[in-house]
DNA sequence: GCCTGTGAAGACGTTCACAGCA
DNA sequence: TGCTGTGAACGTCTTCACAGGC
């Protein structure tokens, strides 16, 4: 069925699922139905049966869904079945933290290098052990590493600069903690993690709402 | 114009036009069309017409929008009129490096409480003087602080007994990084910051697309 | 009986196309 | 002429409702 146009939205939510999935195998619980999972995920169980129905069919009627095989069954279609190497790009207080952060490692997500284009910080080795490298090595470390995604946490102005030169590595896919719109070629996948973007949307709910 | 329903996409984009005319100001660009502002955004011109017909009339036909008025308006309505009050809870090193992080005291919002479990970092200051509190203090403290959002910067599994606690000061929203799905009453209003997700996104779309 | 898988219906958001006005 | 403001058309996503199968 990959065919046919899946929904952004769906992508995320079997994210979410793999998450619920996991603290269901913690707690020994081996079939989940679509309402059980939906309560845990906070969303509609049609929605979790049609967003699996994109991708093929993972249950059993009567039944449910296997708690183990449908979590290995997402994280393959997430293509979580292999380790993502990931560049940081600004070390700054943010950027160190994401690269201690255990929640990347769990998940397979591995940092293999990094950027600084501050002197005094390039040359210096981070908690991980990473040495912190110039921007204009920036090709021939993440070619050598492997780098598959960077992950750019520099201040907003610098932010375009440093996604062009990541797309000429070339690395394949940009995570973007800076507070702008990167431009990228068609084609080419950027996320952004925009906390900003997120507080002001509360700050309207709080407001008007 | 407020009584009809605004969709959530609408708030995120007044977010970012902000952003995209506060550049123009710094650029001393005083009118701007709704197709020249689209290019900055990324998005259809009609769209930020209708996202702002949602709010009132901000425009001059034949003409287009006066950037400063423009700003002024926008920030108005997401509420960004005033300054918001923030407590972190959990100051890891993504707790420390968010109260330090620059962008957030830019656009008016200021910690002004840190909470944290580990009785080693409670009474210490963070680098910007702010004292950690112990949790069960929470709601001392955040009366007495003023407290309007509480921040969520700790380990997913004690995410939702963080939030029930802020729930209880009362706060009025949460902005929460840990990677888990908080459960809050009817209208309390609470955003996500999830970095593992958006990661996800990019690896399905490396591997599929 | 129970729960999945899925076409059809409904809700929602975006884009078009043009009327209205400087 | 140029650009906003907006109803109508379009496309997309979500939910419903039930057929299919254990």
């Amino acid at each position: 069925m990959k065919f046919l146009k899946i929904p952004a939205a769906t992508i995320t939510r079997l994210s979410l699922y793999t998450r619920a999935l996991e603290v269901l195998i913690r707690d020994q619980v081996t079939v989940v139905s679509s309402k059980t999972l939906a309560e845990l995920c906070g969303v509609n169980p049609a929605q979790i049966r049609k967003d699996l129905a994109y991708f093929g069919q993972f249950g059993v009627r009567g039944v449910g869904y296997y708690v183990k095989e449908l979590i290995f069954d997402i994280k393959k279609i997430l293509g979580l079945n292999k380790e993502w190497s990931l560049a940081i790009v600004g070390v700054g207080n943010l950027g160190c933290a994401l690269v201690a952060h255990e929640n990347f490692s769990k998940q397979g997500y591995r940092f293999v290098a990094a950027f600084d284009a501050d002197p005094i910080k390039i040359g210096r080795k981070l908690v991980t052990g990473l040495v912190i490298h110039a921007p204009d090595k920036m090709s021939e470390v993440c070619r050598e590493k492997g780098v598959e995604i960077g992950v750019i946490c520099a201040p907003a102005q610098f932010a375009q600069d440093i996604a062009n030169r990541l797309v000429e590595v070339p690395v394949r896919g940009i995570l973007n903690f800076a507070p702008t719109q990167i431009q990228a070629p068609e084609g080419f996948k950027v996320e952004n993690v925009d906390f900003s973007v997120k507080l002001d949307n509360l700050a309207y709910h709080l407001t008007a709402g």
